[in-house]
DNA sequence: TAGTAATATAAGTATTTACTAATATAACTG
DNA sequence: CAGTTATATTAGTAAATACTTATATTACTA
């Protein structure tokens, strides 16, 4: 129950006058799918560990192996194993066996969104 | 303590044969400030209530009240108080008050970002 | 085949997060 | 001024998260 702080019939006097929650200007809808799906690049992306192992894969020249990246975020072997997995179903980096490694790679839209990111800290100084 | 798994002295037998933890190529150190930054914009976008105020934030013509806010995506005045705060933080809002009402709107770096998000969007479909 | 290495999965847990309710603050209004 | 409205802050909490350890799986190796 979030209500409480309105119990009259919504007399609002809003800012420019109008009624309802129409304060500012009309609140469209917004597509509930690119909610799900940018929401789940943005976590996956949105933790220390997940990002450095993704900057981690970026800044190699080819794929990487668990091995290397266990060592590099300082954290266990099943921690990475984790990680990667969540990484990999948020369509981020890519996955390929060869013998008893795994390697792994930089998807097209994880590559295009470092690049933002590093636009907007190279703008933001 | 998070070894256990390599008690010997980690006679690597690596894919290319190479030692340490080389098996494919140097990882190169990684800016940790850019970490920071960066992931205190994916982390504060990454989740379901301050992604959605933002794209509404967004879509509105002008700038917006949080009486609108609160109404669209259902949770409480408190809580999107609470949001919005941690958007402004990360850089992603700005704020302006006017009278008794606090005018929320988009920066230009949320706004590159929801364009890098819609144009991954697009090309995966 | 048994043994070992690389990785994944499962189960358990401390920490973090995203809320809610209650209260505070600040500005407008009679 | 007292009352009300818009928003922020505080405190508390259920649920989610990011790990850990232990175990399973898969592939290579002697």
């Amino acid at each position: 129950m979030s209500e409480g702080y309105s119990e009259t019939e919504s007399q609002s006097s809003r800012p420019d006058g109008s009624a309802e929650n129409a304060c500012c200007t009309a609140i469209p809808e917004i597509d509930e799918e690119a909610v799900v799906a940018d929401v789940q690049i943005l976590s996956a992306l949105g933790n220390d560990t997940r990002y450095e192992l993704v900057r981690r894969i970026a800044a190699a020249e080819d794929d990487v192996c668990v091995c290397d990246l266990e060592s590099a975020v300082g954290i266990s072997q099943s921690g990475v194993s984790q990680a990667l997995s969540r990484l990999y179903s948020a369509g981020l980096i890519t996955r390929r066996k060869e013998g008893s490694w795994r390697y792994y790679g930089l998807t097209e839209d994880a590559a295009q969104f470092l690049d933002t990111l590093d636009d907007i800290r190279a703008t933001n100084e």
